[in-house]
Formats: structure tokens, C-alpha cells, sequence
DNA sequence: CGTGAGGATTGGAACGTTCCAATTCCGGGG
DNA sequence: CCCCGGAATTGGAACGTTCCAATCCTCACG
């Protein structure tokens, strides 16, 4: 019968109803909640009490108002299908949580368009700081949005913005250690299946291609795209023009390299090897050597890095680039005859 | 030299500041910038304008406190490594976002302490709803929860809790279009690799055991785990036990069951069949048959349910149960001998 | 027994919106 | 020339917190 919380069954409770059934005011019914030495043992108590039997939450979008904190940071992911990011973003929250900050997610599902209606959706809710993991955005989209906010970007370097962080593997050294790898294999023809027209794809081609120059051999690289079908197609136009070896441009793409080469008969690595590239941790199930990134601590060091400019947001750019190593696994082998 | 852009060169712009670069009151600002037809042309461009100069974002957790909504429901998933969730995150994302509604995403990372803090903070975030990818929590703790908010479970039915809904597949007959299937290709000795001790697990077991009484088989069940290492670890058990075909509690486990009968030098499907379950993208590449359900689609129908329950709280519960169907692929195949 | 120190408590402003009720403005009809 | 209606505009309260400044108590000390 008590009105309070009869009355109350609809609404949410509230500070104030905390208060009143506490018969203390709702100042010191806030300090007590935020655990204050300053409130007396006994009024302690009853407050508590009074939000235990009301189940009173606190409201963080008033408290994020007068405190002018949202205690959130963005997060835009390229694409939820590539296991890749989802590791990547597994090491952001880790980290992100033990600063107690929570993550707004979304993605743009590789749209250019709905990316930026997405991420100005995440300025609206004043996250404190974005994360992107992959984008499509202009440098001027992104020296906009980093103006307005701590931000930064994981998986490829990105130079030349005032006040942005950037964490990436080191795609040039990454290649080179895939061809260094099967031409020590004793492969000549070692073909690049590329990930098509991107940042990263590019970076990683013309790792290839140095490599590849500095071995003293012909490079040869296939159209292929970040996906499992880039792969396959890439595989097939690779082995037709009679490569022994892939460099895969990524790890999806030489799943499906591998799938197409079990298509055509072919068998791995006694007839082709094939390298692929991020090191997800499928892969080892998978049996396919990988130029491997610690995708987890790229997040976490993300992260850190956004902590600390969310902290200092005057702070000059860092831009962090992680060491990527070969795991060699079943995948590549000698070369043929 | 303009005061008001000046000063506001460290605050962040806010509609009192675009009202009065453009002359008119706060009120007028605001409904312009809400685009109401009863604003005169006249002062609705130059509030633009001068929200534009300024670079106004409108404020969200200000208008969510004041409308009371905050268009932004919150997702727990249980484990973002399985790719299966992200898949039905995905299709989650996508009806959210039809509906202009954010996600904001937690993980509880499997550990239920963990879970429960972060459903914590969405619930003092106001979502309006909530989607459990899979969830740890207790009965009491999920019924406390949609007493608070309306929220869908996905992956399993879950009933016996007011004002819940729930997606899940049919288990018990997906369970059961694996049996038949390896049963109609001639085995015999059909082994369930098993992922432990949780309710998914519990009913594809289930539904194992049944299929096989009613082909008048022997059930062989071994212990495993919803992870590539469980699987693993089971197939090995498996093939110990005689067993030529298996049913794997999920494709996780089913890559990492391949993995140990490629490390046992025993051919797929020659010596041993290999049947998954969920149906992830990678699967087709990695040709392993597998019992599919729509999971972009499962994500799809929790989001639609969600928005239902949003619109009228009172409704009673609704259970979806999505058709799963077999696919076969290269990783089955007739009995050995 | 008065005074003051210091702890406990409180009122009220502020955060940036929305939206209702009230006011101003304008031209046309009487 | 006044008044009226409707369109355009505005002030101000409200949302649920936080936190500052002010007040209230209590008790020890002189």
C-alpha cells in the first residue's frame, strides 16, 4: 500500500523517490549512492535500502548531461563478418572495460554512405572517443570527425591528421616475410592475389612486389578481392598462369584459395602453397601458414592509445605499428618437382 | 571576431548558441532543426545556416532525457570469437537500423560476472530493449531483467518468462537431420561430439539420441565443447571409440574435429564423415555439410520482436522457432567398406 | 552557558534539449 | 481605424542527475 512504490510501478523510479521513501533529500541521496564518506553510517543505510526495494537505477543519460562524461566510446567496424575485426574489437572492449567506459558499436557494412550516418549517430550520442576499425571515409571526412573527437584508426597508418592515433601491422614487412618464406621453399613462381582497390590491399601488394624484386623474381599478381570468393577467383587465374605458390592477400581470401584449389584437384602444399594473411585464429585449425598480426593487442593498444588522448587530447599523433611474424603451418610446402 | 564563434571555439556548440547566431529564440531553433513545417522559410534557412557555421551536433543523452527515449537498444553477445554471432548481430544491426535505432554492444566474454555488469550498465544506459546473443544468466536474473526491459533471447526458446521472446532453431530436428542423413549415406556407427554442459548442447544431444533410437542405432556420445579445441579433442575420442561419422555440436567444433582427423592422417569423408551445426559463412569454402540455421535472418526476427514488444509492452510472448536445414557439402559421405 | 568547529544535510542551479502555453505579429474584414 | 484570426515566435518548465554554497546540528571547549 505504500504510495510511493504503488504509484511507482509504472514509472522508473527516480533519485527523488529514493530520497523520499529514505526521508533524506536526493543531494544526499546522490552522494551516499556514489559512495560518499561524507554521509552519515545510519542515512547511509537507509538510502540504500530505500533503492534496493524501489530497484532503483540511476539514469546515466542525466548524470552523462550535468557531468558532461558519456563514459562511452564509438566503435565503427568495416564489416561483422570478417572474424578478423571481431578480434580486433574483442581486444578494444577488454581494454575499454577496464577504463569503465562502455562501446556504442556499429558498422557500415562496407557503405561509404551508411558509415557516415553511423558514426555521426555516434558524435550525437557524444561518445568520448571513436575507434575505427577498417573505414571508407575521405581524409577530410576523417580529419573532420577528429576534430570533434579523440579518434583512431586500426589497420592501416594513417599520417598527416592532426590529433589522430593509428595502429596497424606493418603490411610492407608482412609480404615480404610470405615471399621471403616460399622462396625459401624453393618457389619461383610465387603469384599475390590482391584484395582489390583499398588502403591495406595496396600496401600489401607493393610489399609483394619489393619482395619479390629483391628475390630476383617475376611478380605476378591477380585481381582478388578481401573475401572468400576474391580468393577463389584469384586462385584460379594464379594457377592457370602457372604459379606454384599464393601470397593471399588475406586470410579469408586463402580460404577461399584453398577452396578452389581443392576444386581443381590440386593439392596443398604438394602442388601449391598458399600463404594467407592477418592470423585469425581459425587458421590454425585450418592448417594454413598466415603472416600473423596480434589483432587482440592491436585493439587493446587502440584502445590505450584512445584512453590516453581522451585524457590529453592535445597530445601529438602516435601511430603504432605492430609486428606481424609468419606461422608456418601445413599450407606451404617445398615447391614441386 | 564574432563572440559567440569564439568563445565556442572549446565548447562544444549548442542550440542556444545557433538560435542566437541566427537571431531567434532557442525554441524556434530547435523546431526548425526538427524540420516542423510551421518554422517561416525565412528564419529555417538562417538557423541552418547558422547550425551549419557552427557545426551544431544536436545533443542526444539531452534529448533522450527529456523525451524519455533513447532509440538505442542494448546486444549482449556471448562470445564475439564464434562467427556465428556476429552473423546474427548482423541481421540484428540491420533491422535496428531500419527502425533508427543504435546498438550498444556488450560482451560478457562467457564469464557470467562479467555479463551481468555489462547488462547493468545497459539497462542504467535506458535501452529499450535488449537482445541476449546467447547468455549466461539465471532464470531469475532473465525474468528481473524483462520485468525491467523488453528483451529477446536468441538461440534458444525460452519460455515460462513473461514478457520474453525468444528465437531459436529447432534442435532437437536439426540434431535429427544430421543422424538421417549419415544414416541414409550407410553408417552405422554415428558418434555426437558433444559442446558441454549448456542448454543448446543439452537439446542437440537430445535430439541426437532420439534419431538414433528411432534408426535402431547404438548411441555413441563423447564429451566436447563449443570451440575448435573441443572438437578436436571429441573427434579424437570418436575415432577411438570406432566411430565413422560424427555429429558435432557445432561448426567450431566440427573445423576443429577435421583438424584432428587430418592430424590423424584419416581421410573426409573417406574414412570419417563430419556433420556440423550452425551454418557459418566460412563453411561453404571449407566444403563441411552442416545443419544451417538462418542466422542473419534469426538476428532479423529478434530485432523485429524487439521492436514489436517496444511499441506494446503487454503483449504475450512470442517463441520463433526457425526452420534449419541440412546442407550438404564435401566433409560427408557414403560408409566406409 | 555561549561559541565555534566541523560534520551532516539541504536547496537550487545547471547540463541541453523538447514542447506547451502564451505572446507577438500581420493583414484583412468590419 | 479597430479588431480578429491565424501564423510565427517565444519564455519557461521539465527530464534526472551532480555539485556548490549555504544551513543545520551536535558537541567540546573555554
Amino acid at each position: 500500500m505504500s504510495s510511493s512504490v504503488a504509484e511507482g510501478s509504472k514509472r522508473r523510479p527516480t533519485l527523488h523517490d529514493v530520497a523520499a521513501r529514505a526521508g533524506v533529500s536526493k543531494s544526499l541521496a546522490s552522494l551516499a549512492l556514489q559512495g560518499s564518506p561524507k554521509v552519515a553510517p545510519a542515512s547511509r543505510e537507509a538510502i540504500l535500502a530505500a533503492a534496493n526495494a524501489l530497484g532503483y537505477r540511476p539514469n546515466r543519460t542525466a548524470s552523462s548531461l550535468v557531468r558532461q562524461r558519456t563514459h562511452t566510446i564509438g566503435a565503427h567496424i568495416l564489416d561483422l563478418h570478417n572474424p578478423v575485426f571481431a578480434e580486433i574489437l574483442d581486444g578494444v572492449q577488454e581494454a575499454v572495460r577496464g577504463h569503465d567506459y562502455s562501446t556504442l558499436l556499429v558498422t557500415g557494412n562496407a557503405d561509404p554512405v551508411t558509415e557516415r550516418t553511423e558514426i555521426t549517430r555516434l558524435l550525437e550520442s557524444r561518445v568520448e572517443g571513436l575507434v575505427l576499425i577498417a573505414h571508407r571515409l575521405s581524409d577530410e571526412d576523417l580529419a573532420a570527425i577528429a576534430r570533434e573527437v579523440p579518434t583512431v584508426v586500426v589497420t592501416w597508418r594513417t599520417d598527416g591528421i592532426p590529433g589522430l592515433d593509428s595502429v596497424a601491422g606493418d603490411d610492407l614487412a608482412g609480404a615480404r616475410l610470405a615471399v621471403d618464406h616460399l622462396a625459401s621453399l624453393g618457389h619461383s613462381r610465387i603469384a599475390h592475389v590482391s584484395g582489390g582497390d583499398n588502403r591495406i590491399a595496396r600496401e600489401r601488394r607493393a610489399g609483394y612486389e619489393r619482395a619479390m624484386a629483391d628475390q630476383g623474381l617475376d611478380p605476378l599478381v591477380v585481381e582478388g578481392a578481401f573475401t572468400e570468393r576474391g580468393g577463389y577467383a584469384g586462385a584460379e587465374a594464379a594457377v592457370d598462369a602457372g604459379a606454384t605458390a599464393l601470397v593471399v592477400a588475406n586470410d579469408l581470401a586463402a580460404i577461399g584459395a584453398l577452396a578452389a584449389l581443392r576444386a581443381r584437384g590440386l593439392s596443398v602444399p604438394g602442388d601449391v602453397s598458399v600463404v594467407g594473411y592477418d592470423g585469425m585464429r581459425l587458421l590454425d585449425s585450418l592448417d594454413l601458414t598466415t603472416v600473423a598480426q596480434p589483432l587482440a593487442d592491436m585493439g587493446r593498444v587502440a584502445a590505450d592509445l584512445l584512453m590516453e588522448r581522451i585524457e590529453n587530447p592535445e597530445k601529438p599523433s602516435t601511430h603504432r605499428l605492430v609486428e606481424t611474424r609468419l606461422v608456418p603451418r601445413g599450407s606451404s610446402g617445398p615447391a614441386p618437382e
